[in-house]
DNA sequence: GATGAAATCCGAGTCAC
DNA sequence: GTGACTCGGATTTCATC
């Protein structure tokens, strides 16, 4: 397998990934009409964009405030220390902490930026005093209410 | 139509939601057998759950390093001034972006907190000087790179 | 090596109950 | 909410370029 980071997609794949990224529950019928190939053609396609990596999953977006979570905050953290033991052990207790929907380790003035979705904010302070700053090697933390949403999750430009 | 901020769905509602939430091109017989309902009950289910609005899309995640976007940058914003004009102008600007992925108003060091996607470094100082700081009424951004992606897009904890 | 046409099989969508 | 029925799409096969 060639190196994953810049593959050859000609024409039609594209059509494939980009209408499948913004109708993910298209029938492969409607899809093939949509990129101009056959049925077969283009369910040989997609299934292999599937199996090499491509298409990750496809999910549905479920409202967050249907389901009781309308709060969103940002949170930057730093650590304690720098080592790549200090960073294991903090990645690991995140990937463990289910409102956590994003965690990068950055560079600038935190180590990393999280993104947390919870009922409301007496809820986040619950989360922050009993979990966040618990978490392993935490030196502080700088919490960012999300006072509105302006963009959230848009498709890739491609 | 009620308050749309609490539903109330019974356990058959927020099963299908997860399943969805995880694999969005579930058949309906598949999530039928998975709910433990009748494929028609199912149907009937998701469709009201689509069309009341809880369930808002359902989209194919695409590899980023695989159409060229290997590069994650979180940037903050502050803006000049901070007046409703101002917020609006600027907001309108970042919904025009196709590089920008998320942008949320938030209480804190900065106004804005964006995340963007590009191909690399060199393509993400070109927007920055190029776009971003010529964005309306920014005073300063603040860059902070993603030297590594721990968590991206989690599903929704219910 | 990939394509499209045809053929089979199974699920979507709708009905009566 | 269930079960059954019909129609159309998913998936495979195969001939073709």
């Amino acid at each position: 397998m060639k190196d994953s980071s810049e593959e050859d997609f000609d024409r039609i794949d594209l059509k494939i990934l980009r209408a499948l990224q913004s109708e993910g529950r298209l029938t492969n019928a409607d899809l093939a009409e949509r990129v101009n190939v056959s049925p077969a053609t283009c369910h040989r396609r997609t299934q292999r964009l599937f199996e090499e990596g491509h298409i990750t999953g496809v999910r549905a977006e479920v409202a967050p405030a249907a389901v009781g979570l309308g709060a969103l905050v940002m949170v930057g953290v730093v650590l304690d220390r720098s080592t790549p033991e200090s960073f294991a052990a903090f990645e690991g207790a995140v990937l463990e902490m289910k409102e956590v929907l994003d965690c990068n380790l950055v560079a600038g003035d935190f180590d990393y930026l999280l993104k947390i979705r919870v009922r409301d904010m007496a809820d986040f302070n619950k989360l922050h005093g009993q979990k966040l700053i618990a978490l392993p090697g935490v030196r502080q933390t700088r919490t960012f209410f999300v006072m509105k949403e302006v963009k959230e999750n848009a498709r890739l430009p491609f």
